[in-house]
DNA sequence: CTGCAAAAGCAAGCGGGTTTGCTTTAGGAT
DNA sequence: ATCCTAAAGCAAACCCGCTTGCTTTTGCAG
C-alpha cells in the first residue's frame, strides 16, 4: 500500500526544498549525497525513491512549477490571459522560477511524447478560450497563445535576457491586436 | 604559444563529433571517458582542454550551431528574414540541431552576462534590419524578431512539440503583418 | 492498543570518473 | 633540417557517487 502522508511527505518536501535551494545558490551540479545532506535525509532514501538525479530534478521542477500562475476566470478573455501571463512573468522574474524552468528543460530528453506539464497547462488555456468563444468573443488558438506569450517569456529566461516589467501586458495586447 | 592547427584541430573536431553522435543516439549522459573513447582520444586530453563535461558540451553546441542558418542579403527584408527563418526551421527539424539547442540551454547557467552566441546572431539581425531601413522599408526591432520567430521555433523543440513544415514562413508573415 | 508493512536509515563494498606526474609526439619557427 | 615546446598519451592512485543487504522507524488499519 502506498503511504502519501506523514514522514514520506516531509521527506519529499525537504528534498525538493534542498534541490531548489542548491540550484538557486549556483550548485547546479550538486550530486545526490549533497542534496540529501542539505535535506537532512539519508542518501539511500533519495536513491530508492527517485533513482537518479535527473528524475529528482524533473519531479521537483514539475511539482513546484505546477503551483504557480493559474488561469483566472474573469469573464473577459483579455483579463484571463493577462492574469495568467502576469503570473508567468512574475515567476520568470524570480530566481526560483527561472532555475526551475531551466532545470525542467535541461532534464527533458528528446523523447517523443509531448510534455505532461505543458499538456495540462494547454488544457487550461483551451478552457479559457472556449469560455471566450461561448461568450461570442473572437479567440486565438492555443498554439497562438503559446507562440505569442509563453515562448517569448520563456526564451528570455533561457537565453538570459532580462524580463522587463510589463512584458506580459505587451505580449497579451499584441496577441489580441490591441495596439 | 597557442597552436590552432594540425593535431589540435583534429582532436577538437573528433571530440565534437563524438559528443554530437552520442547525444543523437540518446547517450545524453555519456561521461568523458566514453566520449574520448568514441573520439579515439585519450580522456586526459579532454580533461586538460575542457576541464569538465559541461564546458565541453557548451563548446560543442556553440561551435556547431554557429555554422547554421546565416542571414542572406536579398534586397528585401521579407526574403532576408524568410531565408534565415527557414534555415532555423530546417535546423530545428533535424535531430542534430534539436539536440544541440537542448545541450546549449541545458549547460547555460543563470549567470548574468547575456549569451555570446545569441549576441552575435542579434548583430547580424540588426544589420539586416538596418539595410531595410536604409531602403525605406518599415522594419521591426530585433526583440520583435526574436519574439515572433526564434522563440516559437525554439520553444517547440524544447517542449517537444512538432515543428511543422512552413512554420518559418507563417511566423515571418505574422511579424511583417502580411496575412 | 497492537500488528503489519512501507518507507527511511545504516554501513560496507564496488566501480568508474577524475586527478596527477611523467613521457612521447608533432606543429611551427629559426 | 633542427630545435623547442604546446599538446596528446599513458599509468597509477585517489575520490566519491552509487548499490545492496539488513535493521529500524513509523504511518495506518483493524
Amino acid at each position: 500500500m502506498t503511504r502519501p502522508g506523514g514522514r514520506s511527505a516531509r521527506v519529499r518536501d525537504a528534498v525538493h526544498d534542498a534541490v531548489v535551494d542548491l540550484l538557486v545558490i549556483g550548485e547546479i551540479n550538486a550530486a545526490i549525497p549533497k542534496i540529501a545532506e542539505k535535506a537532512g535525509v539519508n542518501p539511500t532514501s533519495v536513491y530508492r525513491r527517485w533513482g537518479n538525479r535527473e528524475q529528482l530534478l524533473l519531479d521537483a521542477a514539475v511539482t513546484r512549477l505546477r503551483e504557480t500562475s493559474p488561469i483566472p476566470d474573469t469573464g473577459s478573455l483579455h483579463d484571463d490571459l493577462l492574469g495568467w501571463a502576469e503570473g508567468v512573468e512574475r515567476s520568470m522574474r524570480d530566481p526560483r522560477g527561472q532555475i526551475l524552468l531551466r532545470a525542467l528543460v535541461a532534464t527533458l530528453g528528446p523523447e517523443k511524447e509531448p510534455l505532461e506539464h505543458l499538456r495540462a497547462r494547454g488544457e487550461d488555456l483551451q478552457a479559457a478560450l472556449d469560455r471566450a468563444t461561448a461568450r461570442g468573443e473572437p479567440a486565438p488558438s492555443v498554439e497562438d497563445v503559446l507562440d505569442f506569450i509563453l515562448a517569448p517569456l520563456y526564451l528570455r529566461v533561457l537565453f538570459r535576457r532580462p524580463v522587463e516589467p510589463g512584458t506580459a501586458a505587451k505580449l497579451v495586447d499584441r496577441l489580441l491586436k490591441v495596439p
